[in-house]
This record gives C-alpha cells, sequence and structure tokens, in this order.
DNA sequence: ACGGCAAGGATTGCATACGATTTGCGCATG
DNA sequence: CATGCGCAAATCGTATGCAATCCTTGCCGT
C-alpha cells in the first residue's frame, strides 16, 4: 500500500471512525492512488489510520460489499480489480437506472438547483484544460460527481445508494479500461442534459443520458488484460 | 427477541458463520418472525446462535448495509420499520429495474428456466389455498423468490444484487402495510409474465412486470402507522 | 407537585489477545 | 540439480476485556 498522505481523520468525525475509513479508502481507490489488485491488509490500514484492526475490518467489509474491494477468506482485502464483463454490467446497470433518475430528477428538480449544477460543471471545465494524471482522476470524479447530484436531487434514497456504487465502480472501471478523454465529450453532454432539464423536456433529458452513457462506455477499452497471470500462461502454454 | 427456534448453523457453513447468521437474521425478518421495531442486541444475536459479539456484529451491519436493520450509534440495531415514503421508493425503484430485468431475462431464458418456474410458481399455488399468517408468510417470501429467479436468469449480478435488497424490503414493506390478498391477483400475473417470456415477447412481458408491481403497491395500506407501541398502548388504554 | 439533575445500569465502541489457516522458504533426499 | 516435505512467518477469524456513551430512574430543590 502507498497512500503518500498519511490523513488525518481525527478533526473530521467524532464518530464512526470506520465510516471516514471508508470514505478515505474508497476515495484513493476511485483516484485510482491504490491500484486494483492492492492488498490491503487489515493491520496495515490499521496502522496507517491509528486504529485497531477492529474497525479497519469494518471499513474493508464496507468496501467488499459496496464492490470495490474483494476480501478473500483467510487471504486478505484487494482493490477490486473489474473483469471487463463486471464493467459491462455496470454500465448496463447504469442505462437501466439513469433515464429514471433523469426523470425523477426532472419532477424536482428547481432553478436554484440547476444554476448550482452550472456552476459546478463550470468549475470542472478547469481540469479539462490541465493534462496529466492528476488532472485526469479531477476529471473523472468531478464526471461522476455530476451524476451523483442528479441522483440526489431525484430524491429517492435506495437509487441514490444504487448510484454511489455504481459511479464508485464506473470509476475504477474508467481509470483502469479507460482510453482517451473521455470528459471531454461527457463534459458538453452534461451541460445537453442540464439544458433539456431546464427546458422540461424529460424525454430528451433521458435520451441524452442514454447517448452519455453509452459514450462513457464506447470509450473503453474492454479487452481481458493481463487475465491474473494464471490465465495468461494457461492460454500461452 | 423471540426467535423460537434455535437454528443450528454449524453444519451448514463452515466458513463465514457471520453471513449464516445474517442470512437466518434476514429470513426471520422478512418472514415477520421479527416484527419491526425489534431491538437487536448484539449480545442477544450472539448468545442465541453461540458466537460472539463480534460475529454478531458483523452480521448486523451486513443487515444494516442491506437496509433491513436500523443502527443507532451507541443504542443498538433495530429491524427496520420502513415509513411508507420509504416504501414508495423502494417501489419506485422496482418500477425501474424490474422492467429492465425482464427484457435482460428475455436474451437468456431457456424453455427449461420456464419449466422450473412454472414448477415453483405451482408449488406456490399450494399456499394461496391455505390460511392463517404461517401461510401469508411463504406466500409473501414465494412472491419474492419468483423476482429473484427472474433476475438471476438476467445474468447480472449487480442488478441481482439489487434486487436481493428491494426484494427483501419489499417482503417487510409488504407483511407491514399489506392489506388482504396480495397473492392472489399476483400470482396469475406470475403466469402471464411467464407467458409473454415464452412468447418472446418482452414489451408485453415488461408492460406486465409494471402492472404487477404496481398492483403489489395498490394492495398496501401506506399511511403513517407509526405506533412505536407507545401510542399503541394509550389508544388501548 | 413539577422540573432539573445526578447516580446507576446496560449496551455499544474499540482494542488487544489467542487460535486457525495459509503461504513461502529452507532443507533433506532421490 | 530437481523435488517433496516440513516448519516458520504472516495474516485472518474470533473471543473477551475495558472504557465511553446513553438511557433510566430516583432524588432534591423550587
Amino acid at each position: 500500500m502507498s497512500i503518500s498522505e498519511q490523513i488525518i481523520l481525527s478533526e473530521t468525525t467524532p464518530e464512526d471512525r470506520s465510516m471516514a475509513i471508508r470514505e478515505a479508502l474508497r476515495n484513493a481507490i476511485i483516484d485510482r492512488r491504490l491500484a486494483p489488485g492492492t492488498k490491503l491488509s487489515e493491520a496495515e490500514v490499521g496502522s496507517l489510520f491509528d486504529v485497531s484492526r477492529t474497525v479497519a475490518r469494518a471499513a474493508l467489509q464496507m468496501l467488499t460489499f459496496e464492490g470495490l474491494v474483494k476480501t478473500e477468506r483467510n487471504r486478505g482485502a484487494f482493490v477490486s480489480n473489474p473483469s471487463p464483463d463486471e464493467a459491462r454490467q455496470i454500465f448496463a446497470s447504469r442505462r437501466l437506472i439513469e433515464p429514471g433518475i433523469v426523470a425523477a430528477a426532472l419532477e424536482r428538480i428547481t432553478l436554484e438547483d440547476i444554476e448550482q449544477f452550472r456552476r459546478q460543471l463550470q468549475e470542472e471545465e478547469r481540469y479539462m484544460t490541465e493534462r496529466g494524471p492528476a488532472a485526469r482522476r479531477a476529471e473523472i470524479k468531478a464526471s461522476g460527481d455530476f451524476h451523483l447530484m442528479l441522483a440526489s436531487v431525484a430524491g429517492n434514497a435506495i437509487l441514490q445508494r444504487f448510484m454511489d456504487e455504481l459511479i464508485a465502480r464506473s470509476s475504477l472501471v474508467i481509470a483502469l479500461y479507460g482510453r482517451s478523454g473521455v470528459s471531454s465529450c461527457g463534459h458538453s453532454e452534461h451541460f445537453a442534459i442540464l439544458d433539456a432539464l431546464q427546458a422540461g423536456d424529460g424525454e430528451r433529458a433521458a435520451a441524452l443520458m442514454l447517448h452519455h452513457i453509452d459514450h462513457i462506455e464506447a470509450d473503453l477499452d474492454l479487452q481481458e488484460k493481463q487475465g491474473l497471470g494464471l490465465k495468461d500462461a494457461l492460454a500461452i502454454g
């Protein structure tokens, strides 16, 4: 493990430290500071955050439930390395859910919300001008945030939680299989969706969202890359 | 807590006992053997299943993630008492997801699957003839199983997990707010959906599924019945 | 008589200790 | 030199102990 920053979470939440650790690890994973396959030993996580294994374990359990880490009995927890097939399932799920989210959001969104969204998107535009892995990570994160904000105004806590998981895993997949400037096209599409919402055209907004997801997935290179070594050896041998 | 049967899970799974406990509690909750609001103390659960608080706690954590129990810090875990609003969100989510599941299932379902489904449905019919709370619980459970089986043939593990949660919470809601013979109409609708699937008519199957969900929700009496026991006592006294 | 308050009990939150299981390495041996 | 066996290190799974927190309830002052 190589989290450069020893994150101080003493001040953040006096309660539920495992939640804070989950959040920190979650961010590290979807930012790709923790590479897929990285081992997350309970003791290591615990010492990094200066807590006992008990609470570290709880955090890892939560992440396992979210599908961001895979736990093998008596072996440990590892950052999830989603297969292309898993990636396809993730996007299939999003295609199913997000149009509905858009429709629900249309019912409840206010002008203030839309203003807020626009400010957020303009904020993101700054990252697009920059290059480098840090900027790319910020892009991926911000792009996901748009979808999450949309889910939050939809007013359905359950769907919001589903989206939380889907976006997190999508970020992981994009970081793994992403090809190029995902966001350059994705960004304008976010604006287009907002426009449709503002115009009250749910039909169009949903269609745009579908296209948007298609574009994101189309930009991926979903090839079986390094089949865990074992499969490579078997296939080659 | 009053789980009559002290379930023996020593033989079931030599590994991951917390998972077995989760399963047992889960069944008890959706079968309504554990009433909403029931306190699930770590020590009590632990002693019931003859494990330490640690593993009991893990099981409760998982159930909390699924939304079947609500945990209050420093207070304990309680069987979830879904509000009418939560119930509406659950069914809204199902309306969003299940038609997509039907469509996906259509692509992959085999004749054997359909045969299996029919056998299952006929099996359920036995329960319908009986009366009493036990039969009602069995009905609710079986009715949910149909949807879960459908999700499993859809071939999307993520959606399947979402449905797992939605069905579990639906069962809880139906047990809480259900009015009458949910299944009498629901059952025939299951057959109708199967017929549409066998005919390869995804359009119709999805529409039938939507109607089916509508019917289930329509049969609920979604009034704020926040008794909490206190008000019960007051009303009676 | 009523409202605030403090002591007591119960329960969770967390840390640590111990046993179980797996992995990897070294050594003996063919 | 290759191979198989066995031991040791590491890590997880689980139990239990202690401290912190919250609720209850009885008490006292007003």
